[in-house]
RNA sequence: CGGGCCGGCUGGACGAUCGCUGUCCGCAUCAGCGGAGAGAGGAAAGUCCGGGCUCCACAGGACGCGGUGAUGGGUAAUACCCACCGUCCGAGUUUUCUUUCGCUGCCUGACCAGUGAAAGAAGACGAAGGAUAGGGAUAGUGCAACAGAAAGAAUACCGCCGAUGGCCCGGCGGAAGCCGGGAUCAGGCAAGGGUGAAAAGGUGCGAGUCUUCGCAGCAGAGCGGGCGGAGACUUUUAGUAAGAGCGCACCAGCAGCCUGGCGACAGGCUGGCUCGGCAAACCCCACCGGGAGCAAGACCAAAUAAGAGGGCAGGACUGGUCCGGUCCGCUACGACCCUCGGGUAGGUCGCUGGAGCCGCCGGGCAACCGGCGGCCUAGAGAAAUGAUCGUCGCCGCGCCCCGCGCGGCACAGAACCCGGCUUACAGGCUGGCCCGUGGA
RNA sequence: UACCCGGUGGUGUAACGGUAGCACAAGGGACUUUGGCUCCCUUAGUCCUGGUUCGAAUCCAGGCCGGGUAG
């Protein structure tokens, strides 16, 4: 039960934490989301959210972020761990939960298998 | 009951589960765990004004800059609020004029008199209410396109006149001159036309009635009306060649006095004869105005530190001094400073108890103020306040009603805090004012 | 957070407070065997709402949108 929680040590919060995700630059995407991730060397995951002002107003980006935190929190058991994420959304439109719950882990999976794939080659 | 116009309040409710951020209590060495209770707004928005708070500064002057602008009050303060004044608008009411139509008057009548209706124009008054950046236009400078003669103390375009002085023509006369005509020169006038948003404030009157005669008009005579003459009457009835800007009255404006009001101002009386608009054009007057802003500011921790060039006791550099990237003057520091290069950008406080909210009483027309009692009501920081499900509420659509199904639930998210303004907003509740009509 | 600019046809730009012009583009026509060039014509605009003024793209206030600066 308490695998749904969502702790503040597992926000992503520094700006040289977002700027080692974006420089290993390795991301996927859908037509809801961008996904960046990079390594983070902990035993979970930690997650960063980027929302513009092109999205709309302040009401509509504080929805897309609690919904994007709310599909991480409820899908991470099915995903891997040890890896900082950043998920940027790419329309202002809303994606309802069930989508983002069903998308998230299957990006996340895809990033992963990027970054393994280059692991191994290196 | 119908119509019109101003506000005020509210802005989904309940339950279950999974989560997030503070506070308090308990456990725990720490990490953390458990429980209780709290957790977006009327606009949190735009950042348009005004303050609190924090740091810096507090010797000025010249020249400049920004803001405000009826009056009285409220307030910490305002460009805000309340009350009041002026101006404009406002359903409508009323007066005058014009046009059209109808009826009556004499045999008939586009034109006369009386009367009625409709439309239009102008003026005055004007409910609730609305707008108002509302000091100054004889301190100065400036602007007004096009049109029009003329756009500010102007002018004579189309026009009008023939009194006065010439001129020309004709007649009479011996002559002086006289009489008649012309609009030719000088001159006089500004009514009517026409322009414009605006033409030197606006409107009206400057005679009426009766008797009688003539003329035109009509197919014809008469009546009514038109033009001209004579006489009489009425309390008065102008002047000229033509006329008015002349005279008179009323209204508006101006000045003085009186009354009322704290005041803006209003009312009355008298005088005089009028020199418009724009200052959200420059400007003038009066008043006001330290700067920067919580990324303010304070503390702790960490990191870099003999890399290069330049200036300087002839006083550099830096800072201060008014609101000021200017100038002058004054002043502090008294040996370091500037550029390139390099290094940090983590934590704690500020941080929410305040011009606070609610209730009662009192003062005040009101804004608001005073007293008493009660309450604690977000505090994040790559940034919490969420998600799912169920029941109900509201709205729309579909089906024959009950009911069911589907879709939707406004504008919008605290970032130091308050008071205002402005802007956005589905729906719901509610108060007041005025006009008209009907009933008791 | 604080502050500063700007908004004119589809595009780029002019316009002392007095009729909104110019160029390119678009459409149509003429010339040409056809196309191009050239010429002529047409369409289309002051970001929005109020106010000042006789009159507003211009002046003023509020809003909307788009840029930019500082840390």
């Amino acid at each position: 039960m308490s695998s749904f929680r969502f702790r503040k040590h597992e926000h992503l919060r520094r700006a040289a934490d977002f700027r080692r995700v974006y420089e290993r630059r390795r991301s996927v995407s859908d037509r809801w989301l961008i996904v960046y991730a990079c390594e983070n060397g902990l035993p979970y995951l930690r997650l960063g959210l980027s929302v513009s002002r092109k999205m709309g107003g302040a009401v509509q980006r504080n929805r897309l972020r609690r919904l994007c935190r709310e599909a991480f929190r409820l899908t991470r058991p099915e995903m891997p761990t040890g890896l900082d994420l950043i998920l940027i959304p790419r329309q202002p439109e809303l994606p309802s939960l069930a989508e983002l719950k069903q998308a998230l882990p299957r990006l996340v999976h895809q990033v992963a298998r990027k970054l393994e794939r280059e692991a191994s080659k290196s």
